[in-house]
RNA sequence: GAUUCAGUAGCUCAGCUGGUAGAGCACAUCCCUUUUAAGGAUGGGGUCCUGGGUUCGAGCCCCAGCUGGAUCA
């Protein structure tokens, strides 16, 4: 009998070829297409595009002959996704939407609806891979990055499980975008020459200030500018031995201590948690020979602490940490135990390319300290690491 | 009060021996990108403090005033 998956559609080509695919690999494929969002506020395009987008998905389902449905997952993506990323920002963290939003929603909320249809499975357009192994006479999942390097997103997939993993296919995994364009040119897929969908999944481009307004306040603050000639430690390349002391790797890991009175008020913002590490634009501040980065927000005092030029000591860091509650193994056959360290890659954010790493687990969490001081280390953001092509474990940077 | 320096795009400044202005930053738009950022490209901004004068012609010279800074009494 035949296997049934359910393909979730978004209206774009990447999800289109995966139905495809599907079909032609001989499952039966149905099509569902999930609305997270249909509010306007504070987005940069005019208008939500869901409608538009749920009109191309049911055009692919019929070019397509699979059955379609639709589901609304507005709730459970505003209660899951959306005000997470209220409450991380009111924090002064910067959070990953799009990563709950896999956890959270795709292969959980969606994944129910598609068993609810019978399906056997649930597949995405992600470009990204799955592959099996054994670990102890147990069966593993593996989670890949894309082929195509290019489009690799198996960092959004990160906080996945192996139960999320065993019922997931990801179609265009082994595909390059331009092959995936062709094949939609050659099937006369609707979405052949769709544009690629950009900003948080499901809301859009947003003006983050403006989006975020809709919840929390605006207040005015000042802007600190830290000169770079102030105490920065020096950090040198390479990793610690496995045995260092944890208070060693906290030190590491410890963001760079600002104060105002390090430096002068050089403007004013709207509100400290509006701002993340490493950005240049929107904060209205000229008059420098090089453009200011913010290197630091603290929004119990509510400031922003900036620097000037893209070599400023206060925008590079050595290490990260993780708390032990949030780190998670994608597969836990490879957990690190207490005291133990492991050399790997990591990203800390989308499209990084990956680092060069070491992982030390100790009493107090994960510590990541990374062979090259990091740009823009941003708490609520997750790092993911790697071993070769394959997503083992990530967790939400805590500082 | 005296002396002196400065007052040019939103900001910081450049502008040669006079011929109607430029750079960086900021900002905007676009590109890139299913997060935040970063990055790339393009672009919009100027009664050159005010009023007189010299000159064919003044941001640049002269005079007066206004504003700000420094110094001296």
């Amino acid at each position: 009998m035949k296997k049934k998956v359910i393909i979730g559609l978004s209206g774009g080509v990447d999800s289109s070829v995966a139905a495809w695919i599907l079909k032609e690999k001989g499952y039966e494929v149905e099509g569902l297409f999930m609305r997270n969002w249909h509010d306007s506020t504070g987005l940069l395009q005019s208008e939500c595009h869901w409608e538009d987008d749920l009109m191309f998905a049911e055009m692919v389902a019929n070019k397509l002959s699979i059955p379609f449905h639709f589901v609304d997952l507005s709730e459970p993506y505003r209660q899951r996704v959306v005000d997470y990323m209220f409450a991380e920002y009111e924090k002064g963290r910067t959070p990953n939407p799009d990563v709950l939003c896999n956890r959270e929603i795709k292969f959980d909320s969606f994944a129910e609806e598609a068993r609810k249809l019978g399906g056997d499975y649930v597949a995405t357009g992600h470009y990204c891979r799955k592959e099996e192994t054994k670990a102890g006479g147990i069966k593993i999942y593996r989670l890949l990055a894309g082929k195509d390097s290019n489009k690799d997103q198996s960092y959004f997939l990160c906080q996945v499980n192996q139960k999320q993993l065993e019922y997931a296919l990801f179609p265009v995994g082994d595909l390059r975008k331009p092959e995936v364009r062709r094949i939609a040119d050659e099937l006369n897929l609707p979405t052949a020459r769709r544009k690629d969908s950009q900003g948080i999944c499901f809301v859009g481009k947003v003006h983050l200030p403006t989006f975020l307004q809709q919840k929390l306040e605006a207040r005015k603050g000042r802007i600190v500018e830290i000169s770079s000639d102030s105490l920065f430690e020096k950090h040198q390349p390479g990793f610690p031995d496995g045995s260092v002391p944890e208070l060693e790797l906290k030190a590491l890991c410890e963001p760079h201590h600002l104060d105002p009175s390090m430096g002068e008020t050089i403007g004013s913002h709207n509100g400290a948690h509006f701002y993340t590490i490493g950005q240049r634009k929107g904060l209205n501040v000229g008059g420098h020979k090089e453009p200011l980065f913010v290197i630091g927000t603290d929004v119990q005092k509510n400031i922003i602490y900036m620097g000037e030029g893209q070599a400023h000591p206060g925008l590079y860091r050595k290490g990260l940490h993780i708390k032990s509650e949030e780190v998670h193994w994608i597969r836990p056959d490879l957990a690190l135990d207490n005291g133990d360290y492991h050399n790997c890659m990591v990203r800390i954010r989308y499209r990084q390319p990956l680092q060069e790493a070491r992982i030390y687990s100790r009493k107090d969490g994960l510590f990541i300290i990374f062979q090259k001081l990091q740009r823009g280390i941003a708490p609520g953001q997750f790092a993911a690491w790697y071993d070769g092509d394959e997503v083992t474990g990530s967790g939400v940077i805590n500082r």
